[in-house]
DNA sequence: CCTGATTATCGTCAGGCAGACGACTATGAT
DNA sequence: ATCATAGTCGTCTGCCTGACGATAATCAGG
């Protein structure tokens, strides 16, 4: 088998983002509306093609910026404060996914904070934040305008990845930071947990596990009332990554 | 925006394997020497082209098909003999990863029993198993004819990738038993995972933890002696995939 | 046959952590 | 003033883990 470089079929590579954040107590993605076919008037994840110089990094954290605004979070910078998380999630290719030819997607699942402006970008197509639940399971939902459709091409598996890794990840690494804002409660960051997990938990628990995990949550000294009742401590992120010992999903 | 077909440029798309095996106490992975430029003659990982019509997961169990005799393990169907667990890893597109094209690798990673002939296939390349320590870490290594050079291409990073996808996953899933052949005892069990995450463990702690996760190990009713020592009881891997609670990797 | 080396397996005990839940605190709303 | 709401601190119990003692069943060699 010698090697033959123009033996390779080309290939189209796109980048496709599934951007959560949670609004509102719901798990929500991005979706843009498709106003061209295929799949036209359906939910699609954003995204688009990397080009010929770019990394796939490079490549997803432009569309990001492109559609939200936000930028992706350097660990080694400073923290900006519309930095969102942003990981390369995974590669879909199957031939026939795309109907017009054959393309190459690597997903990539980025997590923010609910954004007072998470407005679309110069683009005119209609984005908008959606929650995870009806573009999953659309037959149950649709009330008004909304399109009882599932979502175009392969993107319902491809959200289903994301949406299943932001599950699991939050349970052993700080990720649940990164769909608060800088500053924050831990009724704030338990409510992340319980929206993404779609579970209730016992806020004394949770609390006494948050709080006495060293390097996860770092007091700021200030305290809030925005959520009623008593006012709460105020935290940043610690600079601990990995939860150990993780958080206990429970049981479903 | 418009839409525009001839406005992409084309990539190269590959799959690189991660073939993981553990040998005489020590976690190897398939490794091929390079017979020609760029990197010549140093070691890489097995791989190739995608085919124009072919999914990224056919085209990841053709190249270990090809290079290793081993079939992908299909969890829906009859368990072959020499089966192996094969998953997506990532992928890797840096501009310039390769010198000659744009190619963007899907990489995969590959679990398989110690092989009685890992032999290569009808390939004239050079076709080894590995310590995967010495890939990583050629200086401290290099015996006779080994070759004591990195990895060629982006290889190292993606080995390391790999490696460590393997460490974390046998902590939460019964993953571990895709390293044995199809009956093993609880002690060849605990020394892959000891090879995996280079620590010793505790045999009895070890023996009481695996034997008391329900559906995590079947026993076949025979024993063995093969290991020397008092006659071993024989398992079979159980149908639970998930471990709860997790085996814990001790503090490095 | 007896002894020691080797591996497997069972048991015990103390410490840590999680789930269940009681109690108290500090705010805003009526 | 009273109530509703949310936050924070404690207690208790059961499970799991790490450390480690003890016993069982084989083989090698004298």
């Amino acid at each position: 088998m010698p090697y033959d470089p123009s033996a390779f079929p080309p290939f189209a590579v796109t980048v496709d983002l599934v951007v959560l954040t949670v609004r509102r107590h719901a798990l929500c993605a991005l979706a843009v509306r498709r106003g061209e076919p295929p799949f036209q008037g359906r939910w699609a994840l954003p995204g688009g093609f990397v080009r010929g110089d770019e990394d796939l990094e490079t490549a997803a954290a432009r569309e990001l910026a492109e559609e939200t605004g936000l930028l992706a979070h350097d660990p080694a910078g400073p923290v900006a404060p519309n930095a969102a998380h942003l990981e390369q999630l995974a590669t879909y290719g199957d031939p026939g996914r795309d109907p017009r030819m054959r393309v190459v997607s690597v997903a990539h699942l980025a997590l923010a904070p609910d954004l007072p402006a998470p407005r679309p970008g110069g683009d005119a197509r209609s984005v908008s934040w959606v929650p995870v639940e009806e573009l999953l399971h659309p037959a149950g939902y649709g009330r008004d305008g909304d399109v009882r459709a599932p979502l175009a091409f392969d993107h319902a598996r491809i959200l289903a990845d994301g949406v299943e890794r932001a599950r699991s990840k939050i349970e052993y690494s700080s990720l649940a930071t990164a769909f608060c804002p800088q500053e924050f409660t831990v009724g704030e960051l338990r409510r992340v947990y319980e929206a993404v997990w779609g579970v209730a938990l016992d806020p004394r628990n949770f609390h006494r596990k948050v709080t006495g995990t060293p390097g996860f949550l770092v007091p700021t000294g200030g305290t809030t009332t925005r959520q009623g009742g008593r006012p709460a401590q105020l935290f940043r992120a610690g600079g601990a990554t990995l939860l150990n010992p993780p958080m206990l999903r429970p049981e479903a």
